[in-house]
DNA sequence: TAGCGGTACTCGGTACTACAGAGTACTTGG
DNA sequence: CCAAGTACTCTGTAGTACCGAGTACCGCTA
């Protein structure tokens, strides 16, 4: 699959917040994680600017722990204000796809 | 709905094409379209600098005619190239919403 | 006939996001 | 010791939608 990235912009933060929802991790982990599911070109920096994003709006608790297999970690945890924001994005997300999918049945 | 300028990068030029794709049509009334279709709050300026893209792109065919109506109208028919670019943009986005679908599942 | 509203296009600048790429640092195994 | 895997940080770039202002043409009406 070609080149994703403008379409992926706006998502891959809501992506991250999903993750986030499902269980507290880190950076690295989550990276791999969005690999798997077949977002196969995003790479850590990127998801990096966007958990920084994230603590920077207040929307995640951050707790630094030790590792035993490289440097500590930084994990992440959505608080209130995160998880309002993963329903509002989840929101936009049903908003566009029903319109797109209207547009694409012909719709008029 | 707020704002969903950053989730419809990517997405709104595959949505110019696709109208352009069902007929032969110009800025303004593509504009309109789109916000009856529920993008309400794109732009006329959004909309002209997409179709200046694709005109740059070479992915449309432009002919201007006399409108009676205002001033003449720039009215954009796909080329082939375009209509690749449209089928290469339903991939594209067929295969996101698959990996965000299976990401809300809870896919792992 | 002057002005107003609707139609129609253009353009310069801005904000936001994903990404490239390089660097730092910690651990284990050969 | 050093290479490889783990883990985080930072600077800069490109691409896209949007803002806002401007230009221009038309029909209607006061």
């Amino acid at each position: 699959m070609d080149d994703l990235t403008e379409m992926l912009k706006g998502t891959l933060e809501g992506c991250v917040l999903e993750i986030l929802g499902g269980e507290e991790t880190y950076g690295y982990a989550i990276t791999r994680r969005l690999n798997e599911l077949g977002f196969a070109d995003v790479v850590e920096g990127t998801v990096y600017t966007i958990l920084l994003r994230l603590e920077k709006n207040r929307l995640v608790q951050v707790t630094k722990r030790p590792s035993g297999l490289g440097p500590p970690r930084k994990f992440y945890a959505l608080n209130d204000a995160g998880r309002a924001e993963l329903a509002a994005f989840w929101a936009k997300w049903e908003y566009i796809t029903s319109r797109i999918e209207k547009l694409k049945e012909g719709g008029r």
